[in-house]
RNA sequence: UCCUGAGUAGCUCAGCGGUAGAGCGGGUGGCUGUUAACCACUAGGUCGUAGGUUCGAACCCUACCUCAGGAGCCA
């Protein structure tokens, strides 16, 4: 039997005879001669109000019917004489599916998100966890689309590896040699050392050299020790590539994208939008909206450094060319310079990994990253580089064996095309599209240093 | 990994050297087309763990554990 959701009747333009509708006790009220269930099925982020008269047969079963429970409930969609909500449904039998019990921890009242964390396996029947997954699962399907509308091809890029993306982190190790074997890598199972990957970038190359425009989007996986609000051990990124890209193209497909998936969030997300900016961060709407309307600031590497020194602001670490921008310059760019998503481009050849285009100063690399206010980081990209000569001398200077990244080379060698791609941290993102500040609380099941429920 | 802060009832918190508290949630009763319903009663706690100081420690000190915020690394 299927019945309809709680979303669809909510949606109805008039009464409707004769309906079944299934879901999860939120509250339950007594009165004199009813009882009011307060329904959720999390299709969406309202309830269904249920009425139950104290006449029906199954009258005996209301004490039974508590918070977390399970029901199933037939009768008539009506017209609501309470001021809360257009329909509720009158019920004519009320069924109990599961029972629940006074140790079920969820209340009507808030709940912290610290200690919703521990209870990954009934947070999701929250209000601010259901309208997170459900943001989740629209934003991920607003990828494709923007992806697919434009003639990109989805690639599924190895999830275990034997080539590490030089520069993005820590990796896994996968083997199936037990624990303290002195074996050598040749006698495990794939004959050599292989990772959980840290990037499907390189693979992605192969592949744009071929199709052209492609995108993956998929986990990767990170072993490093990082603790804080906005690293996952396992994330979710979405990575296109495109041949006869250059760094400029790239900025454009990058905003583009960041756009496309806001306004995307306000066309599907709007109730969660609402729920979000009243209980979470109540500035979001606002800058979401500032984000959409506005072109993303764009500015140099060179240049963001002189704007840093010139701002007669005290950082904690020292602005100084050929460093890395730390987390206080980047708050400063993105949240007070320029207020709005700011690109940052073009920076020092030292602080990047092998692959990316050397500019003709000799000294900066065609490098992006996307910062926005309140996140920082949430994209990083860049122009690869396209020439033979050019990458083999930056392999040698990385200490990178010729042997293992031949086949990346031979990219090089046979066709080679200006190309270009960049990685977006889907968490981030979310984080960013829904105020959340935790990235524990935007992905499903958290694994950080530690910890690995479930 | 480093720095800072916090761990008291199922949840959210008050108490900060002298008999362990409230609201919500649970139970019982009442009232009521209610909607974070309301009213009364009630059950529920080795005050994170282990040491120490003190006549006396939830409270002061030390170590450890856990969590949070910030930093580094990055997406």
């Amino acid at each position: 039997m299927v019945t309809p959701n709680i979303r669809s009747l909510l949606a109805s333009k008039e009464p409707v005879q004769d309906v079944t509708v299934q879901g999860w006790v939120r509250t339950r009220r007594d009165s004199k001669a009813c009882t009011f269930i307060e329904l959720n099925d999390g299709s969406c982020l309202r309830g269904l109000q249920v009425v139950a008269d104290n006449s029906l047969a199954c009258a005996e079963l209301y004490p039974k019917i508590l918070t977390g429970a399970s029901v199933r409930v037939t009768g008539d969609l009506v017209t609501s004489p309470g001021g809360k909500q257009a329909f509720e449904v009158l019920a004519k039998n009320v069924e109990i599916i599961g029972e629940s019990d006074g140790t079920y921890v969820l209340q009507k009242k808030g709940h912290t998100p610290e200690f919703l964390r521990s209870i990954s396996h009934l947070r999701p029947r929250t209000n601010l966890l259901g309208s997170v997954f459900r943001v989740r699962s629209r934003m991920a399907f607003a990828i494709h689309k923007f992806f697919q509308e434009q003639d990109f091809f989805y690639v599924h890029t190895p999830i275990i590896t034997s080539s590490d993306c030089e520069g993005a982190g820590e990796m896994f190790r996968v083997t199936t040699l037990p624990q303290g074997s002195a074996a050598k890598p040749e006698e495990d199972f794939f004959g050599k050392p292989t990772f959980l990957t840290v990037s499907g970038q390189l693979q992605g190359e192969v592949f744009a050299c071929a199709l052209s425009k492609i995108y993956t989007f998929g986990p990767t996986f990170r072993a490093e020790n990082s603790n804080t609000a906005r690293h996952a051990a396992e994330f979710w990124m979405i990575e296109p590539e495109m041949a006869f890209y250059d760094l400029e193209a790239d900025m454009g497909l990058a905003e583009a994208n960041v756009k496309y998936l806001l306004k995307s969030l306000f066309e599907t997300c709007g109730e969660e939008l609402e729920f979000f900016n009243k209980f979470v961060d109540t500035g979001l709407i606002a800058r979401l909206q500032h984000t959409l309307d506005k072109p993303f600031q764009r500015v140099s590497y060179t240049d963001a450094v002189d704007l840093l020194l010139k701002s007669g602001r005290k950082f904690e670490y020292p602005v100084e060319w050929g460093q890395n921008l730390q987390s206080e310059h980047e708050r400063f760019l993105a949240e007070e310079h320029f207020q709005s998503p700011v690109t940052v481009f073009n920076y020092p050849r030292s602080l990047k990994p092998f692959y990316m285009r050397q500019n003709d100063d000799g000294r900066t690399v065609a490098a992006m990253d996307v910062l926005v206010p309140g996140i920082g980081e949430i994209i990083g990209g860049s122009q690869r580089e396209e020439r033979l000569d050019l990458l083999e001398q930056a392999m040698a200077a990385h200490g990178l064996s010729e042997e293992n990244y031949r086949w990346y080379a031979d990219l090089r060698r046979f066709g080679t095309v200006p190309h270009a791609g960049f990685g977006m941290g889907f968490e981030r993102f979310l984080m960013f599209a829904t105020g959340v500040s935790n990235i524990r609380d935007v992905i499903p099941f958290a694994r950080t240093p530690g910890h690995a429920e479930f």
